[in-house]
RNA sequence: GGUCCUGUAGCUCAGCUGGAUAGAGCACCUGCCUUCUAAGCAGGCGGUCGUUGGUUCGAAUCCAACCGGGAUCACCA
């Protein structure tokens, strides 16, 4: 994968480093390359906040762990400040960090945005969203859309620019499917007519042509026809085969019918895109891109990286260990492959700027992306290398496989209702929101019910295939999205009464012993903006998502075991809501990255 | 058959640039609301990390083979 961004250095580590490479000079005479050190958080059950393994410096060293580990110690506690103390524990140098070190860090945090870094200068297009125009937006669509939306959040987070895009496939046999059962069956119907949301409707109808279809053939099959040219003569299919091409002829009636039920699509669309809170900034129509890459191809042919074959046109792509490819047939017309070549140059042209590419798209379109970037390199264009397919596995039910056909797909506007629902009988049962209004519960249950589904989507490493268990998903509890959003509001919470009571001064924190829950909420503090760029390199949320949890857990536990506002120390108390001031606006901004809102109050 | 992904607790998942007795959530069991929001906290139960070899001081992590699950390999989109 390509490096764009720069790799977050660890605050903590670019101080330790060098003062580790003076003792390694010092006590051994051994220059230490810097890579060769790697640090560890130190594990709960000893006491530390860093810790370093000098097993792989036992050669160097010439002493046995123990000496290694306690000489190296000794070396930084005495040249380096923020080193406080250390222990060893065979071969392993736990370093317990000064609390002065935290609490400045603490004020920096307080000041600054942890999850928001310089601006790279890179703008960055990411492709999240894909649909046909001939059916409604499922479960499968969601797991893509959360994904992509989420990572262009983390990358923008990571100071970049990004562009946010979705290609609509609004044309070819599908979306004539529909049209023409429509036409046959539809008595004029419309999405208001009907009362049904416009994506249902034309879904409808393409399910009603499937149904027509099946039937045919069993008529068919039973005038003697094998199963193979009964589903090739099939009237209705013959007849969606002449209405594309009535479309491709520019057709107007047939044009003008196409325009009409698409648009009902898009409706349908884009309500639920609101309802995801999802945006974009650009949109490419496959009607319109279909057409592109044929010259580019032709192009290839000339410069000799394609050739001709039978009167098709070919990539050889088997020194790259993969197989021979058409781009173009033998009656001249393009494949899949040919639009995608086109398209992506066209995403070039229209965004000079542009100096990355990422498509989100299933895993069963690795094949297809790996041989896409491939020819474009082999095109010559610069920018191929920085050409990114984010593949996502497929989600499955506790039933199996989600099949259209078989009625066994999660409707997306379904869910997105059902989790709702669910937020607003487990929260009316909690009876905390006496004094909320009407309008202010419906969207408090809204936030809650859709971090749910968002969270559940996303805390799951994006390439591995997923099971969407519903009874799972709907719970509130644990490692869930509203798990995070309520100790969002606790925090809140705490920050409303300082406000009325005005006993926070934000004066300068003094120095005790910090508390072990004091100590946790503040590494994984520490940590969270190399866990953003760990997030932003490898294009996966779920680090982001689980960081997030552990955090607001380690929060919670100091929250129900320390007082804040009881505490009678005035500076411990400061310093306690500052703790709790920051947990919350990194929180916010993690789950902004997630695409997940938080409350005030819940 | 070739290629790619994947296999960790009853279930869903972390950990996988090699390092200390493998972690969470759910489920099940025990405590904790006259005290900053109990959608919470504290604790218990639960694992031959698919199998077998190899590399290493050290392997869930790297390598190989095998077994199981998935995807893909159209002049389809």
């Amino acid at each position: 994968m390509p490096t764009l961004r720069p790799m977050f250095q660890d605050r903590l580590q670019s101080q330790l480093v060098p003062v580790l490479q003076q003792a390694f000079k010092a006590l051994f005479g051994h220059d230490l390359d810097a890579k060769a050190i790697t640090f560890q958080s130190t594990r709960p059950e000893f006491e530390g906040d860093v810790t370093i393994n000098v097993f792989p410096f036992l050669k160097v060293s010439g002493k046995g762990p123990e000496p290694t580990a306690q000489a190296i110690g000794e070396y930084l506690q005495a040249n380096l400040d923020l080193v406080d103390r250390f222990n060893v524990v065979k071969g392993f140098l736990n370093i317990v960090i000064a609390d002065s070190y935290w609490l400045a860090f603490l004020r920096e945090a307080g000041q600054h945005d942890l999850l928001q870094f310089p601006a790279t200068g890179k703008k960055v297009m990411v492709e999240y969203a894909s649909p046909n125009t001939n059916k409604p937006l499922h479960l499968g669509h969601m797991r893509n859309i959360f994904l992509g939306f989420s990572v262009s959040r983390i990358l923008e987070s990571a100071g970049n620019e990004v562009v946010r895009v979705q290609v609509i496939n609004d044309r070819g046999i599908h979306i004539c499917k529909s049209m023409l059962a429509w036409q046959k069956f539809g008595d004029g119907e419309t999405p208001e007519s009907r009362g049904l949301k416009g994506d249902k409707l034309v879904g409808k109808y393409y399910v009603e042509f499937d149904r027509a279809y099946k039937k045919e053939i069993e008529e068919l099959l039973a005038g003697g026809r094998t199963k193979e040219e009964a589903e090739k003569e099939a009237p209705i299919l013959l007849e969606a085969q002449a209405m594309l091409l009535k479309w491709e002829a520019n057709d107007p009636e047939v044009r003008a019918l196409w325009a009409k039920m698409n648009g009902w699509c898009y409706d349908g669309f884009n309500a639920t895109y609101d309802r995801m809170g999802v945006t974009f900034d650009r949109l490419y129509y496959e009607s319109q891109t279909y057409v592109l890459g044929k010259n580019d191809v032709l192009e290839g042919v000339k410069k000799g990286v394609f050739y001709e074959k039978d009167g098709a046109v070919w990539v050889d792509n088997t020194k790259e260990g993969l197989d021979e490819k058409v781009l173009l047939r033998r009656d001249g017309t393009s494949v899949y492959m040919t639009q995608d070549i086109g398209t992506a140059i066209k995403r070039f042209e229209e965004y000079p700027g542009l100096s990355q590419l990422i498509y989100t798209v299933g895993n069963e379109q690795d094949y297809h992306f790996k041989v896409l970037f491939i020819i474009l390199k082999k095109l010559g264009f610069s920018w191929a290398d920085e050409l990114h397919h984010l593949s996502y596995g497929m989600v499955d039910l506790p039933s199996g496989k989600m099949k259209s056909r078989e009625g066994t797909v999660v409707d997306a506007d379904d869910l997105m209702e059902e989790m709702v629902q669910e937020a607003r009988t487990s929260g009316e049962q909690l009876s905390k929101l006496d004094d909320f209004t009407e309008a202010e519960k419906t969207a408090l249950f809204e936030m809650i019910g859709m971090s749910a589904v968002k969270y559940y989507l996303l805390k799951v490493d994006p390439k591995k295939r997923m099971l969407f268990d519903p009874a799972a998903s709907i719970d509130l509890q644990g490692h869930t999205g509203p798990f995070i959003q309520y100790t969002y509001a606790r925090t809140q919470s705490l920050l409303r009464k300082v406000g009325t009571m005005d006993v926070w001064q934000h004066e300068h924190l003094g120095t005790w012993p910090l508390l072990p829950e004091e100590r946790a909420v503040l590494k994984l503090l520490h940590q969270f903006p190399g866990v953003l760029n760990e997030g932003a390199n490898r294009l996966d949320p779920s680090v982001v998502a689980n960081h997030t949890y552990e955090l607001v857990k380690a929060y919670n536990s100091f929250y129900q075991t320390v007082p804040v506002m009881k505490e009678e120390d005035p500076a411990k108390r400061e310093f306690r809501l500052e703790l709790s001031s920051c947990v919350a606006a990194v929180t916010k901004k993690a789950m902004w990255c997630l695409g997940i809102e938080v409350p005030e109050r819940m």
